[in-house]
DNA sequence: AACTAAGTGGGAAAAAGTGGGAAATCTGTG
DNA sequence: CACAGATTTCCCACTTTTTCCCACTTAGTT
């Protein structure tokens, strides 16, 4: 399972090295998307696998989401990028996502349970501290359901 | 179960042990993640599968198509740590954790039934007065639900 | 007082993260 | 098609952080 947050440098030549904890679980490539909200999502093979499978086969549940599904599968697959993870544990990330997120110098590498998301660092501790405000809310709103 | 308090040391390499009457239930490696409140709770490996099980329905969808749930995800997951016991029962807390509830040289270590919380040690003492003064009101509440 | 167990502190080795050079590849131009 | 310049890839090296191990201190027990 990967779990926790690492703030890591990007170098002049866009690399950025993984969580060492982080390796074993995510191979030798990784596919690396926009994410929801403003970060990158970063999955292994496998995991890629069942999100596009369930992204595509989901059209049985949401037919009538069907514009609204083609739009969103435009945006998740359309930029995807499949990257490999170098000797030392470090990937480049391509310039078209880095700039949609606006990362710079430092990036967040946040472990969520079964993907990895990439945020500008400082945009992460903004959006965790408003989190942490609403965590008791949202855990009671989720208790809920 | 884990039962008591206990107010320990956090050295300059952000060690602290683990009480000596909690080390055989823990075990040799533990999830530390943030609390509601301010607190860290420290599950066992065990205790945090059942967890992590209630808290992401990945198994029927994917975990990151509600926002709520990206969300608290991101905070239950993205700044949780896997962490192991060394052999003389210490663990290490990572920085994140210990500037979220604002940890400095000790901390209270609290058994409550299947976790451990961890607390500033001022913060604890004064959040127990208060608990104190409604306990037997909370009892009632409790007993009428 | 000696012994044991628990908690604290610190040094040395190992690992992780960062930076940078040189070879290889690509791009565009004469 | 050859070449120069730029970009990418691969590898090595340095620095910092983490891990592992050992030793000291304190408190409780016999």
């Amino acid at each position: 399972m990967l779990i926790g947050e690492y703030i890591h440098t990007i170098d002049e030549k866009n690399r950025i090295s993984m969580p060492a904890k982080f390796r074993k679980e995510l191979g030798k490539k990784i596919i690396i998307t926009p994410g929801l909200e403003k970060c990158l999502f970063i999955f292994t093979l496998k995991e890629w696998e069942k999100v596009s499978k369930k992204l595509s086969n989901s059209n049985t549940e949401l037919s009538f989401l069907k514009a609204d599904q083609r739009n969103f599968n435009r945006y998740m697959f359309g930029r995807a990028a499949e990257v490999e993870i170098d000797s030392i544990g470090r990937i480049l990330i391509p310039d078209f996502l880095k700039d949609r997120i606006g990362l710079k110098n430092t990036a967040a590498l946040i472990g969520v349970e079964d993907r990895v998301e990439v945020w500008n660092d400082k945009v992460w501790s903004q959006s965790q501290e408003a989190i942490s405000k609403q965590a008791g809310e949202l855990a009671e709103k989720l208790g809920n359901s």
